[in-house]
DNA sequence: AAGCAATGGTGGTTCTTGGG
DNA sequence: CCCAAGAACCACCATTGCTT
């Protein structure tokens, strides 16, 4: 039986169900379909899943207060020795991972465009800089859904209040170069998303004879596009096989130790340059102070540490 | 198992601001 | 005065934990 990619299946269940924007069904839908696309692209993926070396959580909560995000599906290795069997037909075992190998947020755009289109860039970017912060390394991706029915029914706004898009091809393609135009990590390991896709479908939400469609002819991005599903898959598959499945997996400890220490030079170096500057305008008064003087050495002296440190720890 | 209230995430909507 | 962009808000959904 031939294998339904999840753009397509996207657009069959909203064929079939309401869109309601306060749900996370939608989400979940494509969180899922697009894992059954790995498992059916990656062999090394599905060979590691079916042995329990690698198993999925959806909803899942990373880091705490300000730096907290629920991401939509989540990869990684088993918490615990147990294993947990695989249940139903998809080759992978639903478990509280160990550590995060890859992580995906799924937004979408079905209807005021103009507004909606920056807040989902924002929450991109800032889903793709918190999973490097706890969990460098990890493969991150966005798949962002966008509407580009003429017509609209929110189940939000009054009863026969259908929203109308005049332009509607113009606002999609924008939106579409939004996403294609964000930075991406190109294998770096990086706080920038790895890859994103927009799947463009035709969804009014109306109980009428128009029947949802998957739209892949222009402005929908085609096959050689960085944004089109199927080339967001490959190019998941690609650096997640490359990263995690390939010889020995980068340490999430290592990275995250160094992601510190920089943070810490940073903000070192950033004392210093204040009180440089601090002793740069008391000479201009021609009145160099004993105390800004100090301050500056002190500085000085606790980038030192930093610095042997740093030496200690990572120099051969 | 069923009912219920509390809670938090979500994406659209409204309000505010700023530039021309 | 108008439009676009951003911030703030809000109504609803799903989930959880508790009680019956």
């Amino acid at each position: 039986m031939a294998h339904t990619y999840g753009d397509e299946r996207i657009a069959e269940w909203l064929r079939e169900n309401e869109y309601h924007p306060r749900s996370s069904k939608h989400g979940s839908v494509s969180c899922l379909a697009l894992l059954d696309d790995l498992l059916y692209e990656s062999d090394l993926f599905r060979e590691a899943a079916e042995a329990g070396e690698i198993v999925y959580e959806e909803d899942y909560t990373v880091g705490e207060g300000e730096l907290r995000w629920n991401v939509d599906l989540v990869l990684g290795p088993p918490t615990n020795e147990v294993e947990t069997p695989i249940e139903g037909d998809r080759q992978i075992a639903e478990a509280n991972p160990e550590e995060i190998w890859l992580a995906i947020d799924a937004k979408s755009v079905m209807t005021e465009h103009q507004k909606a289109r920056r807040n989902r860039q924002r929450d991109i970017n800032g889903f793709a800089d918190i999973m490097y912060h706890h969990y460098p390394g990890a493969v991150a991706g966005g798949v962002l859904l966008i509407n580009i029915a003429d017509q609209f029914r929110s189940p939000l706004r009054d009863e026969g209040d259908i929203t109308e898009h005049d332009n509607i091809e113009r606002l999609v393609e924008e939106t579409i170069e939004i996403f294609r135009t964000i930075d991406r990590s190109e294998g770096e390991i990086d706080p920038n998303v790895d890859a994103a896709a927009t799947v463009v479908v035709d969804h009014t939400n109306l109980d009428d004879d128009h029947e949802t469609q998957l739209v892949e002819d222009p402005p929908a991005p085609g096959e050689n596009s960085i944004v089109n599903y199927r080339t967001f898959l490959s190019i998941i598959v690609e650096t997640f096989e490359e990263r995690f499945l390939i010889g020995d997996p980068p340490n999430m400890a290592t990275l995250r130790e160094a992601d510190t220490l920089r943070n810490e030079l940073n903000e070192q170096v950033v004392e210093l340059l204040h009180y440089v500057h601090e002793v740069g305008v008391t000479m201009e008064q021609g009145e160099v102070s004993e105390d800004s003087i100090e301050d500056l050495r002190e500085t000085l002296g606790q980038l030192e540490d930093l610095v042997d440190g740093v030496e200690q720890r990572h120099a051969e």
